[in-house]
RNA sequence: GCCGAAGUGGCGGAAUUGGCAGACGCACUGGACUCAAAAUCCAGCGGGGCUCACCCCCCGUGUGGGUUCGACUCCCACCUUCGGCACCA
């Protein structure tokens, strides 16, 4: 094969990316003896157009891919679509499409650009979140979850997104507003169905110890939206009634500074409290104008609170205290009531302060004295108990033992942990997801459908309703059926599911995708599993990750896979900037993937956002340097056509001990870059270091095609530099060194070359340059065999001409050497 | 407010274990090639001083201190930017 003067991608890439697909060379075997490797990117949602986001990520994941399969391993490298979702929605209200129909559309249209980037995904194992034959199984995980009671419907206080027309999870709202579209997210009572995420709370938190090949950053996260907290549970008795009042306190060491109780608006003891008392109205007006604000603003109001007339007993210092209801007390965490305790807790001093509530220190720093007229602010560190009774001189830690103790002897209480994490509000009010498989009987209540007859299909003839409600409740062929239970007729469940739950396993569907026994097959998942790297954006570090985390022990529980997290190793990607700011429509500094590729090629492309930045960092877009990196494949097409004739039939190198020189010196620099690119890659992922290393490789190579004659070249040695710099090469820029590849006389493709070894002997140098220092600063260097030792060094060092004229006529106090790196002068 | 990450030339970034700061690339400047341009190649490129040829010297990794023979790297304090959490009792 011969090799054309100037480098034409647009000749070179839709070829051989034809060529791939026709030779299946990238699919996965289903058994080999070869370690396997999973490395799996975040699927995207298909949208239409991919994004620079998306062209990162998959550039990344791509690499890791070759590259371990370069290594040796079996590589599983699936792509899918995370198909369900309101923009398809949106879309077939707006302009009438159907939202099946736009979405296969997109997946069609992306795909095409996925191939144009020459990503070596295993096409065969694609899996579409939105076609029966992947919801049937989100809807038979849904019913093992009901089955286990992992999954209830209840009323509540929920996220309601007017603009949406649905609920939304806690994870989905950010700053009270819908994460999606921005609009003030509203409060509604209604009844939805729940995931039980709570009951694995202890668990999710314990097993971020497994992760260490997850970002820190996402682990703390994680951990603080779990949000564990160690406490006790108390009980007072209210005064004049049989009712018990009770709270969750994380200080029981501060029980005897409660001045006053606060309830929740919405717990149903200020009801009961203040039924037909003088407070009644002044009460039921604070709830109400409470209850009607959004949480934002809830969350932001100054605290208020009004007396409920009622008092409970303090259940160990009998002190009677006055309960009050207050809007900074949330229904949803602990028990809905919280114990003040003004003295040592900034929230309660301040709010006790403006109600002019009693301040009673309980807690003494050591070394001072407490008194509540003199403070300014809540204490809150530790100290020794005082006005505590029996606790009276004890310090605080034990207290809480002691205190806690005390009470679960009395049953007035006990230890209790408690967690931020809320059960996952999974039901939607939209059509395009996936059916909550449950049919509502008059006589049987709710019944989930039966295993033997899912898929519930999504109805695909139906009509949109502009204001977003869902074609689902309107459609009787859909709503009626019959009880599987009894046979009487019944409805079904209108609701879909949260489009989370689709992506929460997508991971174990591609190990066996077109199963159709099971979710998937377990020996297939047992042989994948766990996820070896996974990549995607940080903006997934609590919702998707949470929820896959959740799912997988879920499935490890019921013995469907083996292992208990999905993902062993994780990198978070940084944005893609344009202008210092993230590229959107609105701001018009976009710029798209299909331009990049039509004007310098996928290769390009991929090189570019490769090397702009570590991939965990922010890249900021730049067209000067993307001509850079196109010009950097053109200088590597020119190298390799002005040497071709030249290497065509060289032998590899021998004798390579006695190479001497410049040829010796090419091939040290050959042998460092296969070193620091494999290090680069494999334990640091810096793209960005192993392709400047390359670079500097090419250099070199044009250096000694310049600098050497040709009759004195060795080809040897200078086939080996061009082959190994295209193997090294070859996983970010895989049409280009595919070409070249074969142009050097090979039939097999450069990606199913093994990924090349450096001999350790090429890597040494004969002579070093040592560096020499006075009192630290560099005033000399000097070339010294590499393995001259530290005595010397340092002889030969203080003979030096430049270092006696320096030193002379001061003391030296002492001389340090490095072995191969530099030599200091202390003098005085 | 709390937690975390980062701060290095005109720009993106490098320095992996405390040992030559600025690799690689972009931009820029000068030169070669050309009738000319593009492309390509060569050289220079942190700031200042001194020579103004070579050399040499001083300063320099957000700020101030410290440890060390030696600090972009370790420690303390502070400033700035970004991200996360934020009545969680």
């Amino acid at each position: 094969m011969t090799v054309e003067e100037r480098y034409h991608f647009k000749n070179i890439e839709p070829k051989w990316q034809q060529k791939w697909e026709e030779e299946n060379i990238y699919c996965t075997p289903d058994s080999s003896d070869r370690p396997k490797y999973y490395c799996l990117e975040m699927f995207p949602y298909p949208s239409g157009k991919l994004h620079m986001g998306h062209v990162r990520n998959y550039s990344i994941g791509d690499v890791v891919a070759r590259f371990k399969t370069m290594q040796g391993y079996d590589v599983l490298h699936p792509m899918g679509w995370d198909a369900f979702g309101l923009p398809a929605e949106n879309a077939a209200i707006k302009h009438g499409i159907h939202p099946a129909d736009w979405t296969w559309d997109n997946i069609e249209n992306m795909k095409s650009q996925l191939k144009q980037l020459g990503l070596s995904y295993d096409w065969r194992r694609e899996v579409a979140t939105c076609h029966p034959d992947y919801y049937r199984w989100t809807q038979w995980i849904f019913l093992k979850l009901y089955e286990r009671g992992k999954c209830y419907k209840k009323t509540a206080s929920v996220n309601w997104c007017p603009s949406c027309a649905t609920v939304l999870a806690n994870e989905q709202v950010v700053d009270g507003a819908c994460e999606r579209c921005d609009t003030k997210v509203e409060q509604r009572q209604l009844e939805q169905w729940f995931f039980r995420i709570t009951d694995y709370a202890q668990r999710l938190l314990d097993d971020l110890e497994l992760l260490s090949g997850w970002p820190e950053k996402v682990r703390v996260m994680q951990e603080n939206w779990i949000g564990r907290s160690e406490g006790a549970e108390v009980k007072f008795k209210v005064t004049g009634t049989d009712e018990e009042l009770e709270v969750f306190t994380t200080r029981p060491d501060t029980i005897f500074g409660v001045t006053y109780m606060v309830l929740a608006p919405e717990h149903p003891l200020v009801e009961t409290l203040t039924a037909g008392t003088e407070y009644e109205k002044d009460v039921a007006d604070f709830v109400k104008k409470v209850r009607n604000m959004s949480e934002l603003a809830r969350t932001t109001a100054e605290k208020e609170g009004v007396f409920t007339g009622a008092h409970c007993i303090n259940p160990l210092s009998g002190e009677r205290i006055p309960i009050l209801v207050g809007n900074y007390v949330l229904l949803e965490y602990g028990t809905g009531a919280v114990m003040g305790v003004p003295a040592h807790d900034q929230r309660d001093f301040e709010f006790a302060t403006k109600y002019k509530l009693p301040i009673r220190p309980v807690i003494q720093p050591e070394g001072r004295v407490l008194q509540a007229e003199e403070l300014k602010e809540a204490y809150t560190g530790e100290g020794v108990l005082i006005n505590s009774g029996e606790f009276n001189g004890m310090s605080n830690k034990e207290a809480i033992k002691a205190i806690t103790r005390k009470l679960e002897g009395n049953n007035q209480g006990r230890a209790k942990v408690n967690f931020r994490l809320r059960d996952w509000l999974i039901s939607r009010q939209r059509y395009w997801g996936t059916p909550i498989p449950i049919i509502y009987c008059k006589k049987c209540g709710a019944v989930p459908v039966p295993e033997d007859q899912l898929p519930v299909v999504l109805p695909t003839d139906v009509d949109f309703d502009p204001s977003g409600k869902s074609p689902l409740v309107d459609n009787p062929d859909f709503v009626n059926t019959t009880c599987p239970k009894c046979g009487g007729e019944a409805k079904r469940e209108t609701d879909t599911m949260d489009t989370f739950i689709d992506s929460s396993w997508y991971f174990l569907r591609y190990t066996s995708p077109r199963e159709t026994k099971g979710p998937w097959d377990k020996e297939a998942a047992d042989r994948w599993m766990t996820v070896d790297q996974y990549i995607g954006g940080v903006e997934h570090a609590i919702l998707h990750l949470l929820y896959s985390r959740f799912f997988t022990k879920f499935f490890h529980d019921l013995g469907l896979i083996n292992n208990r997290e999905p993902f062993k190793n994780l990198l978070t990607q940084g944005m893609v900037l344009k202008d210092g700011a993230k590229m959107s429509k609105s701001k018009g500094n976009v710029v798209s993937p299909e331009e990049i590729i039509d004007k310098y090629g996928a290769d390009t492309a991929r090189l570019f956002i490769l090397f702009a930045a570590p991939p965990e960092r922010d890249l900021e877009w730049s067209d000067r340097a993307v001509e850079g990196c196109n010009r950097f494949l053109n200088r590597v097409w020119r190298l390799y056509y002005s040497l071709l004739d030249e290497i065509k039939d060289a032998p590899p190198v021998q004798n390579a001990a006695k190479l001497v020189g410049v040829h010796r010196e090419l091939r040290r620099i050959t042998h460092q870059t296969i070193k620091k690119v494999s290090e680069d890659i494999e334990k640091r992922f810096n793209f960005n270091t192993a392709i400047s290393a390359i670079m500097e490789l090419v250099n070199a190579v044009y250096t000694y095609r310049d600098k050497v004659p040709q009759a004195e070249r060795n080809s040897s040695v200078l086939r080996e530099a061009l082959e190994s710099a295209v193997l090294l090469l070859a996983p970010f820029a895989p049409h280009i060194t595919e070409e070249l590849w074969q142009a050097l006389g090979y039939r097999e493709s450069v990606h199913r070359q093994a990924w090349p070894n450096y001999d350790e002997a090429a890597l040494v140098e004969n002579e070093v340059t040592i560096v020499v220092q006075i009192n630290g600063k560099v005033r000399d260097r000097v070339l010294l065999p590499a393995d001259t030792g530290v005595e010397d060094m340092k002889k030969y060092v203080m003979e030096q001409p430049k270092v006696r004229q320096l030193i002379s006529g001061k003391e030296v106090i002492k001389v340090i050497a490095v072995p191969g790196k530099l030599v200091n002068v202390v003098v005085k």
